[in-house]
DNA sequence: ATTCATATATGTAAATATCATATATCATTT
DNA sequence: AAATGATATATGATATTTACATATATGAAT
């Protein structure tokens, strides 16, 4: 569903975070390298996402050009093509780093919570 | 600091949850009505936000489009008018909705968590 | 008289997400 | 043999959100 009491909302569903599909992949590039598609599944079952295709295969040049991930194509015969994805020590250090910002992020979402319950426990008419 | 091992970051830091302040003001919205810079404090304090000040009322415009909050100037003498804000029906729904994604979120966060450690927890190099 | 905090807002640019579309190969089915 | 579906990589166009700057005006304090 995509509305509450008819208001509509707006370009997403609420509570997302950016590039969080970033951290997942170098996560599952932590474990070994994969190619963009291959990478879908891994993606949903480890990073409970649904990541549109286009947008993870650009996410995966942004994160090149950053210098996170490096490529190399894999041609082989009776294979398709495929570009490798390898995660660089920077891209561990980012990894890190995304990990200590989101337990700042966890700790803002928990603070919420407890002043969610405060105002709202006692309430019947919620 | 804005970088790690000299890649730049981009927009903002990571982590960031898209329009958390809006779950934020409506939370403090419940406990009282109020002006839009006099929310700024509370934002802060309450929901560990530096938030922008023509963002917050350009949000709490767009909240009010959304049927979340409404919205009546308070003109007292020998003071400035302020606009106060108060939250609606549609503003709880969607607080209460808000909160539900997040605990989502939260298990997203968490998962990534437990992934990590399984990774490099036995890693001497990091 | 000037400066600072309060108070509300808009202009603009950049980054990101979403959805659609394009292209091509490999494997399977008809 | 032809057609379809899954694999594989990518771009185009649009909308949303954020960040930063700027504008305006009042009340309080120096």
């Amino acid at each position: 569903m995509n509305s509450v009491n008819g208001a509509p909302f707006r370009s997403r569903d609420f509570g997302t975070i950016e590039r969080f599909v970033e951290p997942c992949i170098l996560l599952l590039l932590s474990k070994e390298p994969a190619h963009g598609y291959g990478l879908l599944e891994g993606l949903e079952t480890h990073c409970g996402e649904k990541v549109d295709v286009g947008d993870l295969y650009r996410t995966l040049r942004r994160m090149e050009h950053d210098g996170w991930v490096s490529s190399a194509w894999d041609r082989k015969e009776n294979q398709r093509d495929k570009r490798i994805y390898t995660i660089t020590e920077e891209g561990s250090a980012f990894l890190k780093h995304a990990v200590a910002s989101l337990r700042e992020t966890d700790e803002l979402i928990h603070h919420l919570f407890s002043g969610y319950k405060k105002v709202y426990s006692n309430n019947k008419t919620l």
